[in-house]
DNA sequence: TTACCAAAACTTGTATACAAGCAATGATAC
DNA sequence: GTATCATTGCTTGTATACAAGTTTTGGTAA
């Protein structure tokens, strides 16, 4: 039976950076999904309506919509009548989200190819500069979303890079864990650039094998997290 | 400005073929959905968060939460104070749907392909089987996509369906249009059963070749149903 | 100490009341 | 007849009250 197994310390939920003018539904979303991506929140911590509230400063109305929206992204898990916890990190989860990531993103980049053009390649050029410059992590997070979220924009596809967000959603919480390792972010930026040379240059079948390539290597550093971190994962008993 | 432009009648939903052991939200949302797809409620449909409670015997709070979840989904679009409507068919969503669940299926196959034994050949038999038999609309519609959805089982990504489903919804209320033509239903069965042979003989690149090929018509046929009822599209005002 | 049981304090699920805002209606002035 | 404007009735968004069920707690009896 699948039981949430830590108590809660005092959830940090960083309110300040959301938008307040949007819906308080919204906001709930926004906040929570953002501390359990950044592992903000511990995977398998026990987390209840009210006290979301108390802190967010919304009624169980909106706190409530949002956590179900969350659930239905599994990251979170509901058991009616007895409580609530954010997902624990489940290895074939990942595994999954890379493969429909790995998919998806392949044959985007086809398609993208066949749009590309120079202003574009400017365009990335600029993301991989910010991204190079960035000491925040957050913000380099966003700039590697922002990245391979551009491809699928050429492409035309503005839908997809949502269903590929929500599938690699497991995959980022492992990936957040990775961020002391400084190595990794300067061989990620050396890949991107390799994949936009290679569009940029319109060799559409270099661009997607690199392409392949990167994936493959974050999926590889994610494994090797894994092994380091697996108190975190949901086949580790604790009791 | 995006705006409803069709009043609605009636909308039938059929409450009874629901569990109604099941939360109510999720009973709303089962009915709602099936509804949505099978176009019993036209595409471009006002719908109203009372009415839809009246229908189903529920209050506004699991009801809401249903078109919550369906506009998260895309079928359903939500204006603040003004009322919601079932999202008018996008060519450009069908199209989309099209492409990410030709990506990932033709992934998730070969994947399948490599775990794939003789129980499987007989278990998909009886679904082709069944669907050759089955004079029901809402049924030969439920064993095709078993059809599909039992290659992600064998693939063991448990998940992938759900993104699948959710992806080719605007795809599949088109489908829905294609029902009376019956000769439609013939092809199907024998491109699923020209896959199941080529997987069953361990030729994985005809089974990629022919789902593949499947597919695409599948496509090809939405597509000249769109021409047909193109009064359902969104692109034509009706004022 | 241990076993048991009842009560209290939580949890999520649902219903309802109210708030905020848009749109159609109808009266009114011209 | 026509334009204007306030009113009324609708919509969704949020807050709160209540229902149903689980877990913990603490007291009581053996």
């Amino acid at each position: 039976m699948p039981r949430p197994r830590k108590a809660e310390d005092e959830p940090v939920l960083d309110i300040e950076k959301v938008d307040r003018r949007l819906p308080a539904r919204e906001q709930a979303y926004q906040v929570l999904r953002s501390a359990i991506i950044s592992t903000a929140i511990a995977p398998g911590t026990m987390i209840s309506e009210n006290k979301i509230c108390a802190v967010i400063g919304a009624s169980r109305t909106p706190v409530r919509d949002a956590i179900l929206r969350l659930s239905e992204e599994g990251l979170v898990e509901v058991y009616p009548q007895r409580g609530s916890n954010v997902a624990p990190i489940n290895l074939s989860r990942v595994y999954e989200g890379h493969f429909v990531r790995r998919s998806l993103e392949l044959a985007v980049i086809r398609e993208a190819a066949k749009k590309w053009t120079k202003a574009d390649t400017k365009k990335v050029k600029e993301i991989i500069a910010a991204q190079r410059r960035s000491k925040d992590i957050a913000e380099i997070h966003r700039l590697d979303d922002q990245f391979h979220e551009y491809f699928c924009k050429v492409a035309g596809f503005e839908n997809i890079w949502h269903t590929i967000q929500s599938a690699k959603s497991h995959l980022d919480r492992v990936r957040h864990l990775a961020v002391p390792e400084r190595g990794n972010q300067k061989s990620v930026i050396a890949e991107h650039s390799r994949v936009l040379d290679a569009l940029d240059a319109g060799d559409v079948r270099a661009a997607v094998k690199y392409h392949r390539e990167h994936l493959d290597t974050v999926y590889e550093t994610v494994e090797r997290l894994a092994e380091k971190h697996d108190d975190i994962f949901s086949d580790r008993d604790i009791a």
